[in-house]
DNA sequence: CCCGTAGTACTAATTATTTAGTATGCGCCG
DNA sequence: CGGCGCATACTAAATAATTAGTACTACGGG
């Protein structure tokens, strides 16, 4: 038996990203959205995103005609688990062997790195360690 | 329609770790150290290993009784396909928020970002920029 | 020499994911 | 006030991913 996907799919999470980026969205806002980037039935989209709504990840309430819809969760937690669950499959957990691929492919400089590093130092000051 | 995925799928990772940690498997190699993960069956991966040979992550040889299977292609690089298919897919192709989800939620200290930092140093000295 | 074991090829079934069609209802415009 | 447009609910089909069964072959032991 196939295992049910623990965070979003692919077409899930595009559908996500743009409810997240207009705060709220109609079937037909995110319908017309991806038909900009490819053909699809607006039904489709209906169908995806009662079953967001189901998995907790929309919530939706009558407005005028149609539902809107609204993120359940807020982008920044919903993602976080997406890398958690990649960091966990790919690299058993440990985060420095994929931060060793950022940096190796991606074009990350010494300086984003120092910035992050700043951010970090930040964060443990203001919160005491961790 | 939909897509195939680009990278390997879950279970497929599952048996290129084993046979990237042993250099060389059989598929009775695999299917023993599956099983102490959980029940599976010997053909099933079997079936997986054809298709990863298919796919082009794994080459076989015929040796004694068995198939020899061996990677066809390195790990750093698959993960690093993974990685870049992901950060694409999740994160639009920057790195920087992904690295900032890092940062935040697994244990990075500043002394791991500035050892990586240090690293990327050397690298762009080595090969003069990127 | 026959049998059991181990391996492979071939086939197939199950589930998740993705896509979309059909039926139905409601409000509004002409 | 009747049809049209838009929305939803329900149904269903296609494809990918995962799992495993069955038939067949070769080899080695008794």
């Amino acid at each position: 038996m196939r295992r049910r996907s623990p965070t979003l799919t692919e077409q899930e999470l595009e559908i996500m990203k743009i409810v997240w980026d207009r705060e709220q969205a109609t079937v037909r806002d995110v319908y017309e959205a991806l038909l900009e980037k490819r053909k699809i039935a607006y039904t489709t989209v209906m169908t995806m995103m009662k079953i967001l709504e189901g998995k907790g990840y929309l919530k939706k309430k009558q407005a005028d005609r149609a539902y809107l819809y609204r993120p359940a969760q807020p982008r920044h937690k919903v993602l976080g688990a997406m890398v958690r669950e990649f960091v966990n499959r790919v690299f058993n957990g440990s985060a420095e062997p994929l931060l060793v691929h950022l940096v190796e492919e991606h074009n990350l400089t010494r300086e984003d790195l120092e910035e992050i590093a700043r951010l970090r130092s930040q964060t443990e000051t203001q919160r005491g360690q961790k």
